[in-house]
DNA sequence: AGATTATCTGAACGCGCGTTCAATACAATC
DNA sequence: GATTGTATTGAACGCGCGTTCAGATAATCT
């Protein structure tokens, strides 16, 4: 027996790609199996070369789509008026966008260290770029009077971890929803960097 | 040939402790043998038996010490006077803490998910523990008018991933100083729990 | 209907894994 | 200098790993 009916590679190419992101993101990229991931997506370990070139490719391509499109879904984000517009629309893109994406973003955080030399830099520099969108942010807030940082760099990295530290508390149904995250984060935000 | 010359229990054991907590917290527990670990410490995989009774226990006890220091060292901090000087103390001694010991918090902080629910539960504890200190005080600066933090709650662990955020970032060497980096964070905390 | 192509199976490859244990070498004690 | 106890070796256990590939099946094309 080979193929089943109904399988074709534009279901089973992106079923591994689910599958491969929310078992690693569960339990580590070095902890999950070629065979777990196929037997998840209902194929034999061996169907997966068809789909990527070995495993660490894998993750690599999840990686680097999650982050081309965290930057495309921000780049789409309507510029707000001035600074503190942008600064709030970014602090409310952010939470929204990483709780969206829970696994990816998890994933994103812990297994860049899965990846080859070449691969990780390209992470790190799609994840630099990110990082730079806040920091003009600030630093325009700060040129303009609006915003006090005395180190703009290290304020967007702090923002950005404090922004991302939500995912690892934050369950659906529970005491507070996602605007509610948003108002309390944006008002911590918005008074870290008052002038 | 069996014991070299010299070896003692009472250093080959914390060597494998050390060994074993700089190589989890490079490669990750799960990318990690314990062939690695014993080449490392000079002795063959066998010898580690001696010392733990297998990988899981090792990685549990290491993050099981890590954050009995952790609260031990807070616990040592004299108690400012008021909220505002108690959290200062909190937030530089975060920071510092965390420097001395960035291996160990990157472990805390990623390879949980590899203990098994008990083990996993003692070390969640610990972790809330710790949080619970910080919500304490700024519980206390919101009765006393000091801080404004609509949910201390959500307010602690916001203030705790941003601070934790310094170990992914900071290089020894590098263009700040520790206390420097203390002074930033603790001007952003102090402002975004203002009243 | 027959040939071709895309998709998948199932078995195999060599290798390293966590762990156990009898044998052994050294240190301490008598 | 013999005995005892501790620290360690080295080989072995069964198992699962990532990856490859010839063969089988289903869909598509002529």
């Amino acid at each position: 027996m080979a193929r089943k009916t109904g399988s074709h590679s534009e279901i089973t190419g992106p079923r591994i790609r689910a599958v491969a992101r929310s078992l690693f993101a569960r339990y580590g990229f070095a902890a999950v199996s070629m065979r777990q991931i196929a037997a998840e997506v209902g194929v034999q370990a061996g169907a997966l070369y068809l789909y990527t070139p070995d495993k660490e490719t894998l993750l690599f391509e999840l990686l680097k789509a999650h982050m081309d499109e965290l930057l495309a879904a921000w780049d789409a984000v309507p510029a707000g008026d001035g600074p503190l517009a942008r600064l709030e629309a970014f602090v409310r893109f952010h939470i929204r966008f990483n709780l969206d994406r829970a696994e990816a973003v998890f994933l994103s955080y812990m297994e860049l260290r899965n990846l080859g030399p070449e691969n990780f830099a390209v992470i790190e520099g799609l994840r630099r770029d990110y990082e730079t969108r806040l920091e003009t942010i600030l630093r325009d807030g700060v040129v303009e009077g609006l915003f006090a940082a005395p180190d703009s760099k290290v304020a967007s990295l702090a923002i950005i971890a404090m922004l991302t530290g939500v995912t690892t508390w934050y369950r659906e149904g529970g005491r507070l929803d996602r605007d509610a995250v948003g108002d309390i984060y944006w008002d911590m935000v918005r008074k870290a960097v008052a002038a």
